[in-house]
Formats: C-alpha cells, sequence, structure tokens
RNA sequence: GCUCCCGUAGCUCAGCAGGAUAGAGCAUCGGUCUUCUAAACCGAGGGUCGCACGUUCGAGCCGUGCCGGGAGCACCA
C-alpha cells in the first residue's frame, strides 16, 4: 500500500469522527507532510478548523488542542499508523510504521491499474509549422507534451497523442514562395536539392530554416512578392495544382525531419491531423452547419467585420481599434484558422459526425505506428485503430495563444452545453525567449533597445533561434567528453550511447524544471550544465544506486527483505536509533512518487514531477554519503539499508522514465 | 483603453488547498576521494517574500489599491 491509501483512509475516518461525534462536517481535509522527519509522515491541521467551526456553533470558545486529543486515538486505531501526536497549537501529527512499511517491498502495481478503462485523453503538442527546423521554443512545447502524455499514463490514462500538421498556412506558404521565386525551382529540382543535401549530411529543414529568413527579408522590399503569396497560400489550400503538389512536398519533408528531431528525445506521436483534410473533408462546412443552427455564430452586416461570420465574446471589451467578437469566416468566404480548430476540437471530442482517412505514415524504432490523415481512402497496410472520441482534450499551446483557445473551447461549449468547457483544456506555457547573451552567441547583432532588455524573443521569420540539433548535437558533445574522461576503456559506441542519453536527460530537465508559467530565458551555460538541479544529477544518483545493486549477491536483495521480516523488532528499534529518522526519510520520499504524480495531473504541471525526482536524488545521495550499504557488518541494519536504496532507486528511475530520462547502466 | 501573467537571497527559480524556523540551484568562501562512481557531499555568508491597507487563531499564498515588468486584445497562427 502507498502512502496515498494511508491518507485516504486516514481522512476517511477523520470525516466520520467530525460528524459522528462533533457534528461538524468537513468537505476537504487538509493534510501536509510536516517540515521535518521527526514530527512525522502526514499532519492534519484539522483541529484549528473544528474550533473555529464549533464555536460558531456553540459559542464557546474551543481550544484546538483537546479536539486533537479526541481524534489522536481514532487515528492510532490503524494498523499502519505506529503512533500519533499532537504538536504545538493543536497539530495531529501521524507517524506510520516504518518496520512494517519497509518491510513491504515497493513492487509498483504500476499506476496503470487505478485508471478507469474508456476515459481516453487526447494530448496534442508539438504542432510546430512545417515549414522548417524546430527550436528550443518548440521542443519546449513537446517536452511539456510529451511528458504529460507520460504522466497521464502513469496514472493510468489511455492517452492518444497527436501532433497537428498546418500544412496549407501562410508559413508553408513563405517557404514555398522561396522555393518557386527565390530559388526558381520546381517539384524536381526541391527533389535533387533534398538528394543532394543528404548527400552533404545537410538536413531539408535546415536549408528551409534559411530560406524562410531569406523570404521574410526580402517581402520587406518586395511588393511582388508579397503578392506571390496571397496567390500561393490560395493555391495551397484549393489542393490538385502543382504549386500544391510542391508545398505537400515540402511539407512532409519537413514533418519527417521534426519528427526524427523529436525522435532523439524520445518523443512520439500516434497521429498527424493535418490541416488540409479540415478543409477537403468539409470538417469546416459540418461545424458551420451546426454553429448556425444553434444560432452560436452570427453574420454580421455592418461595421468593421460587415459580411463576416463572427462569434459573440462578452468578457472581452471592445474598443476603437478592436473588435469583441472572434471572426471565423473572413469576408471574403475563407476561415481562419480559429474556425478550423473548433472543427477540429469538435473532431477530438467525438462530436463532429465526420471522421478523416488515414495512412500509415511510418514506424518507430520502437515498433510503435505514427499515422496520418488522408483525404482520400487508402489501401491500408495495418488496421488503423479508432482515432479521436476523447473524453477530455489536452492542448498544449503558448500562452500567447490563449484568447483564440478560449474561443475555441467556448465555441465547442455552446454547440455542445452537455460536454461544457472542461472537455477541452488549453494546457498553456510561456515561451523560451534568448538572453542577449545567447543571441550574441548565436552570432546576432543586437539593437541598443534589445540589449538593455532582459530577454529576446526568438523569430522563426529572422531566423533567430537556438535549432533543437544543433543543442542536441552540442549536448551530446559534451557528455562524450565527460564519459570519455570517467571510461577511456569502453568502445565509442558505447561511450555514443551513454552521452545521447545525458544529452536527452540534461535537455529534457531542462525545459521540465521550470514551471508552465515562467519565462525560460534560455542561456547556453544552464542549459548545458550537467552539474546542481539537472537532469544529468538524478542520472547519476540513479547510476551509483545501480552500481551498489550490481556489486550485490544477486539475491541480496530479496535476502534483506526476508531479514527484515525475520526480525520486526530488531528493525524498528533501528528506526528508533540515531540513524532511524534519516533512512526513514528516503524511504517515505520514494513512497511519495504517487502523490507526485497526482498532483502532477491536478495541476497539469509536469515541473512538480520533475522536482520531485531532483529531490528524491538529493535524498538519496544524503543517504549514500551517510552510509556503507555493501560493508556494513550488522545483518539488520545492512537489510534496511539494502531495502531503503531499492525502495529509492525503484522510484527514482521510475520518475525519471516518466520524465522520458533514461538511467544508463554506467556513466 | 481592456484582459491575463509575473515581482521571493547577488543571479535563475521552487514554495502543494492559507499552516510549524521561507527553500533549492548557480555564483562566492572554506572543507571532503587508498572507499558502493567527487557529474557527488558537508559547512559559511546572503531575505523589509515589490509597497500599503484589509480578512484570519495564522498570509509569500486570499481581497482591495498602488508601483514595476511581460504577454494578449488581427478578416495571422
Amino acid at each position: 500500500m502507498a502512502f496515498s491509501d494511508f491518507q485516504q483512509k486516514l481522512t476517511d475516518a477523520l470525516r466520520e469522527f467530525a460528524s459522528a461525534e462533533l457534528g461538524a462536517e468537513l468537505a476537504q481535509i487538509a493534510a501536509e507532510v510536516p517540515p521535518k522527519t521527526e514530527l512525522g509522515d502526514l499532519a492534519f491541521p484539522v483541529a484549528f478548523e473544528l474550533a473555529k467551526e464549533l464555536k460558531q456553533k456553540t459559542g464557546e470558545k474551543q481550544n484546538p488542542r483537546a479536539i486533537a486529543e479526541r481524534i489522536a486515538p481514532v487515528l492510532e486505531s490503524f494498523e499502519f499508523v505506529d503512533r500519533v501526536s499532537i504538536a504545538g497549537p493543536g497539530y495531529i501529527n501521524v507517524y506510520y510504521d516504518r518496520a512494517a512499511f519497509v518491510a513491504s517491498r515497493s513492487e509498483r502495481p504500476s499506476l496503470a491499474e487505478h485508471g478507469s478503462a474508456g476515459d481516453k485523453i487526447c494530448v496534442e503538442h508539438t504542432s510546430v509549422n512545417p515549414n522548417k527546423a524546430a527550436h528550443i521554443g518548440h521542443v519546449r512545447n513537446s517536452v511539456l507534451g510529451d511528458t504529460f502524455v507520460r504522466i497521464l499514463r502513469a496514472a493510468g490514462h489511455d492517452v492518444e497523442v497527436q501532433n497537428y500538421i498546418d500544412n496549407t498556412g501562410v508559413q508553408v506558404a513563405d517557404v514555398v514562395v522561396g522555393f518557386i521565386h527565390l530559388e526558381g525551382m520546381d517539384l524536381e529540382a526541391i527533389k535533387s536539392l533534398d538528394a543532394k543535401l543528404a548527400g552533404e549530411g545537410r538536413s531539408f529543414d535546415y536549408f528551409c530554416w534559411d530560406l524562410y529568413t531569406r523570404v521574410g527579408q526580402e517581402y520587406q522590399q518586395n511588393e511582388a512578392l508579397k503578392e506571390n503569396r496571397a496567390e500561393t497560400l490560395h493555391m495551397i489550400e484549393a489542393g490538385d495544382n502543382p504549386t500544391a503538389e510542391l508545398a505537400d512536398y515540402v511539407a512532409t519533408r519537413n514533418v519527417e525531419c521534426i519528427l526524427d528531431t523529436m525522435e532523439r528525445l524520445s518523443i512520439r506521436y500516434d497521429l498527424l491531423p493535418r490541416e488540409s483534410e479540415i478543409l477537403h473533408l468539409h470538417f469546416w462546412e459540418k461545424a458551420f452547419g451546426l454553429m448556425k443552427e444553434r444560432e452560436t455564430i452570427r453574420l454580421e452586416t455592418e461595421g468593421k467585420a460587415a459580411g463576416c461570420w463572427v462569434m459573440p465574446f462578452e468578457s472581452h471589451e471592445g474598443s476603437d481599434e478592436h473588435e469583441t467578437d472572434k471572426i471565423l469566416v473572413r469576408s471574403n468566404g475563407t476561415v481562419t484558422y480559429t474556425g478550423k480548430d473548433i472543427a477540429y476540437q469538435m473532431w477530438k471530442l467525438g462530436l463532429l459526425g465526420l471522421d478523416f482517412h488515414y495512412r500509415h505514415f511510418s514506424t518507430y524504432a520502437n515498433g510503435q505506428d505514427v499515422w496520418i490523415t488522408s483525404a482520400k481512402v487508402t489501401a491500408n497496410d495495418l488496421s488503423v485503430p479508432e482515432f479521436g472520441h476523447a473524453e477530455k482534450v489536452y492542448n498544449v499551446i503558448d500562452t500567447r495563444q490563449s484568447y483564440p483557445q478560449e474561443v475555441v473551447k467556448k465555441g465547442v461549449a455552446l454547440i455542445f452545453p452537455e460536454r461544457g468547457e472542461d472537455a477541452s483544456v488549453h494546457l498553456n506555457y510561456e515561451m523560451v525567449a534568448l538572453s542577449p547573451t545567447a543571441a550574441e552567441e548565436l552570432g546576432f547583432e543586437l539593437s541598443e533597445e534589445d540589449r538593455s532588455k532582459s530577454f529576446v524573443e526568438m523569430s522563426g521569420r529572422k531566423g533567430l533561434g537556438v535549432k533543437a540539433d544543433d543543442l542536441i548535437d552540442r549536448l551530446e558533445k559534451d557528455a562524450f567528453a565527460e564519459v570519455e574522461k570517467r571510461h577511456p576503456d569502453i568502445t565509442d559506441e558505447e561511450k555514443n550511447g551513454i552521452a545521447h542519453q545525458i544529452a536527452v536527460g540534461a535537455l529534457r530537465y531542462f525545459l521540465l524544471k521550470f514551471t508552465k508559467n515562467t519565462v525560460v530565458i534560455f542561456d547556453f551555460k544552464e542549459a548545458l550544465s550537467f552539474e546542481g538541479e539537472t537532469g544529468v544529477y538524478c542520472q547519476y544518483t540513479a547510476v551509483r544506486a545501480n552500481s551498489i545493486f550490481r556489486k550485490l549477491d544477486e539475491n541480496a536483495v530479496a535476502e534483506a527483505y526476508e531479514t527484515i521480516s525475520g526480525s520486526r523488532s530488531a528493525v524498528s528499534e533501528l528506526f528508533a536509533g540515531e540513524d532511524g529518522d534519516g533512512i526513514w526519510s528516503l524511504i517515505a520520499l520514494a513512497a511519495r512518487l504517487d502523490e507526485a504524480i497526482s498532483q502532477s495531473v491536478n495541476a497539469a504541471e509536469p515541473a512538480t514531477l520533475a522536482r520531485y525526482a531532483f529531490n528524491l536524488s538529493k535524498a538519496f545521495n544524503l543517504f549514500y554519503h551517510h552510509h556503507r550499504i555493501i560493508d556494513e557488518s550488522d545483518a539488520v541494519k545492512r537489510s534496511v539499508l539494502v531495502a531503503a536504496a531499492d525502495h529509492a532507486k525503484t522510484a527514482l528511475t521510475s520518475a525519471l522514465a516518466t520524465l522520458g530520462i533514461q538511467v544508463p547502466e554506467r556513466m
């Protein structure tokens, strides 16, 4: 049984007691982890609240300590509770039975079993415009999304991962304009360029990155090119023409490149829904019809938005410059992104009444398949899984898009009030910006104004950004050098493998340690660090733990648990002794993994789990420096130390896996 | 103008649903490797939690006002 189960039982008992004996109905019972191990494993400040409530009821002043005294025996009656103490003005501190707990080997009944079947959750993340290489800002989105997916799965949910491909948007059009009008290329020329780049070890998405920047610069002085953009965008949206075909090739190649980048970080997808299918399979028309039917939108006949279909939006004030309502259909009849997203969200929730066709896109090295949407029915080499039909949807999107996301959420809720606004969650996070120093290290000339700012925003259009693959390459190179220092004897292949795991650990943790609404100001020194609060520190800790078990006999762990079970009183004595609190605090922290995961889920905040992994690592290192495990001569103590290390290792490895961080055999 | 977010140690950030003496990393200074990996550990210094009022037994957290910073309010996404 885990600590979370203990807490559940105790709060239930408390609630019942308060109701039956004191006549107080407690809706929520606060519980907290005491600041120090000596103060117990769980604390209830509930006596303060009860004192207040009883005073209101009876008019008599109540002493919280006296109430706490009455509650203590109730909690003490549980077999997993060793004792209860009243501390300070009336805290009820619960101490678990340490010897009994440590004896139960922490086999994780993987939280998966807690989940109820059928509550499918859909998480959309990454959704990088397929017109250039991914940069560090995109990676924050992907790492947050992927980690949240892992956390949801660890909490027992069935999750489907979607990466939306905006293959018919302005950004793709811009690169297409570059290929056609700046490079003078047709589809065949692009294909041979692609082959040539591959031969030179250069990548297509990097070429597009530079080309996109050039197009952006050219627009500023070339009006004709801007006209080409509008025309190109129109051709791409319409489909079935050479420009659209060219755009499809460019977008698809960029998707492949971006998926390769993400695969380096162990980030994978189930489905790639494309905007072209939203258009061609008439998802919008269907949603549009439903919205008109339910009168959630109206056709504007006068004012600035005359001729547009808009959704009323009262919570935002209008002004001279800004409209109150959100335009979904432009006066020329085309649909805005927000409009298309409403249709897409409805599909995700299984509310649209239409479906995509699907085509197998590729298979990952681990055997997982990725599917992509298709406008046409295709012959399937594998049976197509069911996509969409989710109970709940999380959209991992930059906080700057909060306003349109609010419109989307409201739009869906207005059409399907029975599902409400809760069905769709905008998992928003702040951007990644560059420190002025980092921008200069990338070779960008900064204006006086930029230099005085605390950060510089990245810009795909200006080509200002840290490309994901560049950063991973650099991390792998640095990690390789560190591995070589420590293990000169192993093969390069092994070194590369370890360096890769370290690089991924460093990068993922770096992006997860900040809470979502903190702007990450990217700094090379910090991102490349392998010391202190980093993923590498956590990995190193787990590696240390593993090397203990590697040096122990094969069945030493099983024997340790047997010894503990057979000598309960000696174990209790040990825990009551001078090393007791120290050893127990590690075991207790390891037992809180479930709580860290459910907190992460409830707050939709992966940083919570990242911090937990770091704190557990610190606790293990403290323990490690305090005790010699293998050399311990006292058999009982040695067994407890082995069991404590085992509890910690299991929890840490599991926490790291949930963060998408692997533990190398050595490093 | 309106909406949202932020302000905690020199720097970068945590701080759970309001609870016990406000924490971590980095940086600085001083200690630890014949040992289960020193990518580590221990110690020291460093705080009017932006300011002011209020609610509460109790406020970094809640409310109001102010100051300072950021983002958004497109027929872009």
